[in-house]
DNA sequence: AATCGTCGTTCTT
DNA sequence: AAGAACGACGATT
């Protein structure tokens, strides 16, 4: 698994990628700054591999201004159950600028009845950002959760003009 | 505000 | 291997 920086006006983001592609994406870590996990110093990286990160930094920063990414690089989503993946597969087909309720996207599953496991596979969403996971509210107009904290929900949201004028 | 149904995942036996 | 516990839920009372 190479891992590489992806700075953004936002902060600094890390991308990890196996051989298929883009395998997790990390928020920036408020934490210590300092000392920088020593991101495997790559000896070589393959010219596809050099393409991926190219891809992947463009399509996050895109993202983050609330635009949808003209291209992405090979997700690699086989961390997930079968289950899980029916759940991420369904996310990326939610627009920019759209949302969905955790009941939407189990009925869009096929599962109407496994709303509150659909919350679960988001919170295991390996690729935030860019498997739109934050598309998805709570049925009674509420964010629902996030797992990097609500206030990503709420900034990237509000970049791709859900939110209105909420507090941020 | 409290409770219950539901179901995939995770944690315990 | 089987069962209990736990949610980024939603409907009911």
């Amino acid at each position: 698994m190479r891992a590489a920086r992806i700075t953004t006006p936002e902060g600094e983001f890390v991308a990890h990628f196996s051989e298929c592609g883009l395998a997790r994406l990390e928020f920036p870590s408020l934490r210590a700054a300092p000392a920088e996990k020593a991101l495997p110093a790559r000896p070589r990286l393959s010219p596809a591999l050099r393409r991926w990160e190219v891809l992947a930094a463009w399509a996050v920063r895109e993202a983050l201004r609330g635009h949808a990414p003209r291209a992405l690089p090979p997700l690699d989503l086989s961390s997930g159950t079968e289950f899980q993946r029916r759940v991420w597969l369904a996310l990326r087909r939610i627009p920019v600028g759209q949302t969905r309720t955790y009941a939407q996207v189990a009925a869009a599953i096929g599962a109407p009845q496994a709303l509150r496991a659909v919350g679960g596979a988001c919170g295991a969403n390996p690729i935030p950002v860019l498997v739109p996971c934050h598309r998805v509210l709570s049925s009674d107009g509420g964010l629902g959760g996030f797992s990097a904290g609500l206030e990503w929900k709420r900034r990237l949201l509000t970049r791709e003009g859900v939110l209105p004028k909420d507090l941020l």
